[in-house]
DNA sequence: CTGTCTGCAAACTTTTTGCATATAG
DNA sequence: CTATATGCAAAAAGTTTGCAGACAG
């Protein structure tokens, strides 16, 4: 068979995602990008990846591949709107899922799961989820910011 | 009038509710929970305080207190149920309201505000809000943890 | 070619830890 | 008295930054 192109039909997709927002489209970001395609291709509900996840696996392909070019990238895409963060205790969380959903973290394992709108509350505990805290945090501008007041 | 004894009466309250935990009524976790006190009475719904900012605080009454001492005792309250954390992205934020509430942080001064369940989704436009995004943070035990799996 | 992006290393911020001393109960 | 809590200082963990060179467009 003939060699494999470099970049295969996924990634023009991808380059020309980022084409659209400013971004070049590097063979890094291609990477780091594919990563949470595999990840997600493993367990779609449970793709998310801590930012030494992403350096660890893309270095694989690019072993000159440094921390701060995943930061940035890991930064840039979800600027971009490719991808979600998720903040809480310990490292920030990446998700390649950015339809609206939420999450369930295990107190145990850290893990976090997506959760379906639809789920919360309903079907949750049917499926064997105890939920000890729900926090809602909401994010946006206050009326003194959207006044135009600015920070304090 | 005669010299105001070291402890108050809330004091009295407070090294109870220590006492009924485990835990040495010190001068330090007084000073520190006091500090909450003090935000409190300032504005109720935004008395979201950094380590950092307990730790200046606090420094004014107790000059030799150190930040060790301020994480610890933060850690413990929350643990004791006498604060709350909410994470998000850049320091902790603890809360003495530790009743069921929300929040809402604003995307430009960063602060948090108290979110009442009643208000959520209802008055949050009325009152001036944007909301750019709402995440739910669900924690506890997922299924193959809450079976006694442990962690993967 | 030109400006963006990368790698490196160092800095920074937030939080945790080890150990000797102080103090609450 | 004795275990718990403190202060100090150093380290850890996670993330950001400055700069010289590489590469996409």
């Amino acid at each position: 068979m003939p060699p494999r192109p470099a970049s295969t039909p996924a990634d023009l997709g991808f380059a020309q995602l980022l084409r659209a927002r400013g971004l070049r489209a590097t063979a890094q970001r291609r990477v780091i990008y594919s990563v949470f395609a595999r990840a997600a291709s493993a367990d779609a509900s449970n793709a998310h990846l801590e930012a030494e996840e992403v350096f660890q696996q893309a270095r694989v392909q690019l072993p000159d591949l440094s921390r701060a070019t995943v930061y940035n990238s890991l930064g840039e895409l979800v600027e971009a709107g490719l991808l979600g963060v998720v903040e809480g205790p310990g490292p920030q969380q990446f998700d390649a899922n950015v339809t609206n959903h939420h999450h369930f973290r295990c107190a145990l394992c850290g893990k976090l799961r997506d959760i379906d709108l639809e789920q919360v509350d309903v079907t949750l505990r049917e499926q064997g989820f105890e939920v000890e805290r729900a926090h809602v945090l909401l994010e946006g501008l206050c009326p003194q910011c959207a006044a135009g007041a600015g920070a304090a």
